[in-house]
DNA sequence: TCATTTATTGCGAACGACTTGCAGTAACGC
DNA sequence: GCGTTACTGCAAGTCGTTCGCAATAAATGA
C-alpha cells in the first residue's frame, strides 16, 4: 500500500509536501530530524515550507506512519515499525542502528515480576562506538 | 564528600548557584527538567539566574555528578549513577523509580557480540504504571 | 581584616526548533 | 471545468537554551 492509498484511505488528500516527506523519510538508512527532513525536502523542492513538514510529521504520527524518538538533542523520525528494537547510536558519526534481541521481553518479565511495574513501552538506547568508527579510531 | 568539597578538590569555586542546583537535584524523587531544576532554584533564592542553572548542569555534567536523558520531550537531569540502572517512569503519577538488574549488562555484552558495537552507555527507560497506580486503576 | 585577582554571575539579546493564525492555493467530488 | 474546503506558505510568536559583557563575589595572600 503506497502512501498515497494509504491516505486516500483515511480521507486524507495528496500533497506534494505528504508524498515527499514520505519519500525522504522512507528513504533514509537513518533516523531524520526534523530540521534533516525539511533540508532533504527542500532540496527536491523547494516550494515546501518547514511547516508543512512538522505538520506532515505530526499527521503521520498520528496515523501511525512513523515514530519519533528522543534519543538525542533533537527527537528524529523514522518510518514505523513494530517490534521493541533497541537502537544503537553512534557518538562519532551519528548512526543510527537497530538491535533485535529477546532480552528486552524478558527485561519486561523481570520488570513486571520483581518491581511489580506494569510497562506499556520500553525504550532502549545504547551509545558507544559502532563497528566502522570503533576500527578507525 | 560534599559537593563544597567536591567542587574545591577540582579547583572550581563554591557558589550558592551550585549549591542550590545540588541541593535540588539531589533532594528530587524523579529527573528533573532544566527549567524544573531553575524553578525550584529560583523558589529558594530568585536571584539565581536561568544561564547559571544551565552553566552549572554543563559544568556538573562535566565532573561527572550528574547524568542527562533525552528520554522525553525535555532533556532531564539527575544526580550520576551507575548504568546498569533502569528507569520506571510511572506515566500517572510521574515517578521515577531505579530497577537493578544484572540482565543491563548481559545486554551489553550481547550488542558488542552480535551488533560489533562498543558501548559507552546504556540507558534504558520504562514507561507504564507503577505497583501503587496500577492497584487503583 | 582587607585588597587583589579572576572565576562566576545576572542581564539582555540572540538563537534555533517548533507552533500558530490567516489568507491564498490546490486537491478532490461533482 | 467548478465549488468546497483541506492544506499550504508565510510571517510572527513561543519557548528552551546559549552567549557576550560588565558587574559581582569567592579565594588567596598580605
Amino acid at each position: 500500500m503506497s502512501i498515497d492509498e494509504v491516505l486516500r484511505a483515511r480521507d486524507f488528500r495528496v500533497t506534494r509536501a505528504r508524498q515527499l516527506v514520505w519519500e525522504v523519510l522512507s528513504s533514509s538508512e537513518s533516523h531524520l530530524s526534523a530540521t534533516d527532513i525539511h533540508e532533504r525536502v527542500h532540496a527536491i523542492d523547494d516550494s515546501i515550507n518547514a511547516s508543512s513538514v512538522y505538520r506532515t510529521l505530526a499527521l503521520f504520527s498520528e496515523l501511525d506512519l512513523v515514530r519519533e524518538s528522543h534519543l538525542g538533542e533533537l527527537s528524529t523520525w523514522e518510518p514505523a515499525h513494530e517490534d521493541e528494537v533497541i537502537h544503537l547510536v553512534c557518538e562519532r558519526c551519528q548512526s543510527t542502528t537497530h538491535f533485535n534481541t529477546s532480552t528486552v521481553d524478558r527485561l519486561r518479565a523481570q520488570v513486571e515480576e520483581v518491581a511489580e511495574f506494569s510497562p506499556t513501552s520500553i525504550d532502549v538506547q545504547i551509545t558507544g562506538l559502532c563497528s566502522r568508527c570503533c576500527s578507525t579510531t
